[in-house]
DNA sequence: TGTACATCAGTGAACGCGCGTTCACTGATGTAC
DNA sequence: TGTACATCAGTGAACGCGCGTTCACTGATGTAC
């Protein structure tokens, strides 16, 4: 194929060049002059396909939360488990996720879209997100659990995985020397926190 | 005291404005010119403090330790409670002093501080902050427990509160009406993490 | 199958702006005698 | 106590740079007939 005029398919360029910033931290170079030089494109054309660099960023982020999601729905969906081993599963896709795709991951949670009525996409996706983790946490609980208890074991539940994540993936946890077994420990650890 | 041709104190002022700004959101905006603005002072006023942007910000985070590790501190200190009870209270005193200061904590752990062989001062300070972490879980534990057990623990404990953290710091858990119940709530769970 | 035309996607020059950084300068402060 | 001088801290003009954004343009692609 000779090299055409046409780019092919800049679109899809754009938000693949923007998560490999995103990745490699340079996050602060992130703009529509720099994606055209890398993408070696001139540098009106990114305009062609986003209005503005939030815009971008939300389509990664809308990326990346159905990835996420998809990854999370193959433990949920799982009908060999039990309930707890489910819970355990669940924790470990979850932290795993992020792992792999630390920068996905730190976009997907990142503050500028939580903003009231902006982002209803991500939002959405997000909320989606954790009605995953509070349906399979809340179905280790007795069956007249309160409400309030529910929510407070998912959240609880949520911010340890939150948190495992963030620190194996920004390498503070250096001195862990077989990531996947602290994880296993980790998540198995996390299933006391149901029992009240 | 009439209007001094000389600032009087630039250096915490560049200090103070920095965090406010990262208080506020606003951390895409910090430069030397923006700050010299917002104090009412020369563009090239800030260069007699800092030599770069990146010194300024550490400076900040090892103010922002320096605070971290003396609220811990009371609690580590304390000889009136037990271990299970220290433990409980460290967790307590270091998520209500994410929220209290989110801009400083958000600083204490940016990556940028962690790359081997720069802000030795800031990593130094990590350290510590985390060996108060370490004693504090160890002392709850058996006493022939392996390191490589204390060690686990605490990190999963860091996790956790470090999580509870940016997950309440960010306002991603609306749904929790009353904070401080919350998160006494949580350390006590995160008490159960100990048992093996 | 061929042609005419509309639309799409990328070009390249230009604008105004804010940034970091340098430099010779000067007013303010501190100190030696 | 007063004076002379060194040093300190802030000034303001200037440089070069990269950014976002606009605009008239044109080559490439798709489609109607």
């Amino acid at each position: 194929m000779p090299k055409s005029y046409h780019h092919g398919d800049l679109r899809a360029a754009l938000l693949e060049a923007t998560l490999a910033m995103i990745a490699s931290d340079e996050t602060h170079l992130i703009g529509f002059r720099e994606l055209a030089r890398r993408l070696d494109v001139s540098r009106s054309a990114p305009y062609r396909h986003f209005e503005s660099i939030e815009l971008l960023l939300s389509a990664v982020a809308e990326d990346g939360y159905q990835k996420f999601i998809e990854r999370l729905e193959v433990v949920t969906g799982n009908p060999a488990l039990s309930n707890r081993e489910r819970f355990m599963e669940l924790g470990i896709a979850y932290i795993n996720f992020a792992i792999d795709n630390p920068a996905h991951y730190r976009l997907l949670f990142d503050q500028r879209f939580f903003e009231e009525g902006k982002f209803e996409g991500v939002q959405h996706s997000a909320a989606k997100a954790f009605g995953l983790l509070l349906e399979t946490s809340s179905n280790c609980l007795a069956e007249d659990a309160s409400p309030q208890v529910k929510a407070n074991v998912a959240h609880l539940a949520w911010s340890c995985v939150h948190g495992l994540s963030s620190l194996l993936m920004n390498g503070q946890l250096k001195h862990v020397k077989d990531r996947q077994k602290f994880i296993r420990y980790s998540c198995e650890k996390l299933l006391l926190l149901g029992d009240i």
